[in-house]
DNA sequence: TATGCTCAACTTTTT
DNA sequence: GTTGAGCATA
């Protein structure tokens, strides 16, 4: 069954005996096939209990989608499988041996915001001047660290200049503070289980006895500590598979290294190798023209991906005039390829290198009517509303959470200013007290006669009672409504606080999916999922809409239609790795990620001009266009399609195409004003089709009230809504 | 202490 | 072209 439709190579490596395996798989070669059908094999044929299998994923979502396969090959037993990102597993681990190691299991996971706030933190405590050293640069700093596992002490031993030795101390006292908070931070995840099994051999010997198969997938792209983890664990059994493709490791600034891949065979020196090199996914004119930009990579294993699939079109390269003109090509192209094939929105995606592309292609996609997905941008959780919402379910779940305690405790105003949370601030430090301890303690002594903060604290206790009685979505809602938080913005009644309430509205649905996703779920479990979850992870691709995203977030993934905007120099390979060769060899694989994403049709786009922050600039194409070799590109250059646009019905592509498509009135853009007309007929995927009656603002902020069917009034957002034209 | 305004820095990519 | 931090003012 599940080796059926594996070619030799593949059950090779399914049906691989014992031992260190190391497998590299080229993109598309059915890596996540194998690993799951691995998996699926050790169950079913070697009788290996699946709670004894830890298999680490890149992703939540593939995580997910690993776990589900499986639950179809194994069925219910696949739930107690080890399977995640080393962050959840970590977290996993922390989590059922806390109170082993004399940590508390009330722990709550920062991201880099909350980071950064306990760096400045901790640097106002040092007198360390914010001009003179950037927190940002020092919270790179500690993260570079922890990617390599390097303890606060440790590094205070290697500092050996100014700075370092400043970063260490700053390192240490977030350090503590972390600890006296109960967080942890992504690198602790991994850290804090290492330093766990390394200081109690009982533990290790436990899970080293226990976990007696580890497969790691996307090896390239797993730094140092994620490493040390690895092996601490796999050294007991020595069986570990090691899954990636060195060609698209593209997290080194994260600390990634790619020697673990490379070095695999170094550490494990019986290790087995086994090369997947049969791509299932493009067409061979795709995967040529990416196995000739990556040969120009030096720091490679050579690999040579076939496919045994057709030609295909070649790859059309184009150049536009500015970012809105490449906006727009890309629709014209997407609706003659709908026209002409069975395609619909959801086999396209748009990958651009920098989060701030995707605002132009927003723009134009709205006014075309065409639906789509933006994965990444402005996350719904990094929203300052959604973040004081989480901040006030973090210290009901956590109250040492001192910083999420300093987050609200003046939101909306309770009269508690900066000079009041100073003191309090040095009263908690001063009796080694949570925060909120000093105010407790500070009301009941009559030292703070501060009756709304009284009430808040009070109201906060209460809550925690509710803890096990109230659904958490109640909860919530009670305690931001209860808390004032939810009227500060109501009352406030501008349009912007409207949609602030709209989104905590949305916030607490989320919580109730959730809730159905989990029933038995802690508030904490809650935290958590939204800490680890990434916007991959919330990514559904089922809905028929385009997809756009960074060529980071595009791995893994595969469409019919790909389109690379922005094959700029500078933008693409980005100026930041231009002047560094290993920069651009990373720049240059994630190029060749992009690439290898595509499954029929690669289109390659790049502007002659483009504004970046107000200033509109000459660009040059991108070198890995010219990189490409020449038998698999077509290039239409930005004068062609000039002349070509005073004939709106010609051919496009020359007629020796195999795919020629005809651009009949593509060129003419319907303005915004015309689709979202007063009269327009419209359609939503809930309220159904309805007449627009009332229109206001432009362009991105245009706002429509809908009359619908049987619903009525509903004013909707154009950039939100998602609203098509109809007829 | 609260609020509103100005100006700067920002943009690489994310678990 | 945006967003948040910091400053000035009441």
């Amino acid at each position: 069954m599940f080796l059926k439709s594996l070619n030799p190579k593949q059950t090779e490596a399914v049906t691989f005996g014992d031992g260190p395996l190391l497998i590299l798989a080229g993109a598309g070669s059915g890596k996540t096939r194998v690993l799951t059908a691995r998996i699926a094999y050790l169950v079913l044929k070697k009788g290996v209990p699946p709670e004894s299998i830890l298999a680490v994923t890149f992703t939540n979502k593939a995580a997910g989608e690993m776990r589900e396969r499986l639950v179809s090959l194994i069925g219910g037993q696949a739930k107690s499988l080890w399977l995640g990102t080393f962050h959840s597993l970590g977290l996993r681990l922390l989590r059922k041996e806390a109170r082993a190691i004399g940590r508390d299991t009330e722990l709550t996971v920062y991201n880099d915001d909350d980071q950064l706030a306990l760096i400045k933190e901790a640097m106002k405590e040092l007198s360390i001047n914010e001009k003179t050293y950037s927190p940002k640069a020092i919270l790179a700093r500690i993260n570079q660290a922890k990617n390599e596992n390097i303890s606060h002490s440790e590094y205070l031993t290697y500092a050996d200049d100014f700075l370092s030795e400043r970063v260490a101390r700053i390192y240490s006292l977030y350090q503590k503070k972390m600890r006296e908070f109960g967080c942890m931070d992504f690198g602790d995840l991994i850290c804090e289980p290492i330093s766990l099994l390394k200081n109690n051999p009982g533990i290790l010997k436990k899970y080293q006895g226990h976990f007696s198969y580890i497969l790691v997938d996307e090896y390239q792209d797993t730094n140092k500590a994620q490493y040390a983890f690895t092996n601490l664990l796999a050294s007991g059994t020595r069986n570990l598979l090691a899954v990636g493709d060195p060609d698209q490791s593209i997290y080194a600034w994260r600390g990634a290294d790619i020697s673990n891949i490379l070095d695999f065979e170094k550490d494990y020196p019986d290790a087995a190798v086994l090369r997947l090199e049969q791509n299932y996914r493009s067409t061979k004119n795709i995967l040529s023209a990416a196995n000739s930009v990556i040969k120009k990579n030096k720091q490679r294993l050579e690999k040579t991906l076939w496919t045994e699939n057709l030609d295909g079109a070649p790859i059309i390269y184009e150049e536009a005039q500015d970012e809105y003109n490449e906006a727009e090509t890309v629709i014209k192209k997407l609706r003659c390829l709908i026209k002409e094939r069975p395609l619909s929105y959801k086999d396209f995606a748009v990958f651009y290198r920098t989060n701030a592309q995707s605002r132009v292609f927003e723009e134009r996609l709205i006014r075309e009517g065409i639906p789509y997905t933006i994965v990444g941008g402005v996350k719904f959780y990094d929203r300052m509303e959604i973040r004081d919402a989480l901040a006030y379910l973090r210290f009901i779940a956590n109250p040492n959470d001192s910083l999420s305690l300093k987050r609200i405790i003046n939101t909306p105003p309770r009269g508690v200013g900066a000079a009041t949370i100073e003191k309090m601030k040095a009263i908690s430090d001063q009796h080694g007290i949570p925060l909120f301890e000093a105010f407790k303690d500070a009301l009941s002594r009559g030292v703070l006669q501060k009756t709304k903060v009284a009430r808040f604290i009070e109201a906060c206790e209460d809550f925690k009672k509710g803890l096990g009685t109230l659904s958490l979505h109640e909860l919530a809602l009670r305690l931001l409504e209860d808390s004032g938080y939810m009227l500060m913005w109501q009352e406030e009644g501008s349009e912007e606080a409207l949609e602030r309430v709209e989104n905590l509205f949305e916030f607490t649905s989320a919580i109730k999916d959730f809730e159905a996703a989990n029933p038995e779920a802690a508030l904490s479990e809650f935290l958590d999922h939204v800490a680890l979850i990434s916007d991959i992870d919330s990514y559904e691709d089922k809905a028929d809409r385009m997809t756009l995203m960074t060529l980071h977030s595009a791995k893994g993934l595969e469409f019919k239609v790909v389109f690379l905007a922005g094959m700029e120099e500078g933008l693409f390979p980005h100026s930041r790795s231009i002047d560094d060769p290993d920069g651009i060899e990373e720049e240059r694989r994630l190029c060749y990620v992009g690439m290898t994403r595509a499954r029929e049709d690669l289109f390659l786009l790049s502007a002659k001009t483009r504004t970046i922050y107000g200033e509109t600039r000459a660009q040059v194409r991108s070198r890995f266009i010219d990189e490409i070799s020449p038998e698999f590109l077509k290039i239409i250059e930005a004068e062609d399609r000039r002349i070509k646009k005073t004939y709106t019905d010609e051919v496009y592509y020359t007629k020796e195409d195999s795919q020629a498509v005809h651009l009949e009135q593509v060129f003419h853009d319907e303005p915004l004003s015309e689709v979202w007309r007063i009269g327009a007929k419209v359609k939503h995927p809930s309220f159904g089709i309805g007449v627009i009656k009332e229109r206001s603002g432009r362009g991105e902020d245009m706002k429509v009230t809908v009359s619908f069917k049987d619903i009525g009034l509903k004013k909707l957002a154009i950039k939100y809504a998602p609203l098509t034209p109809v007829g």
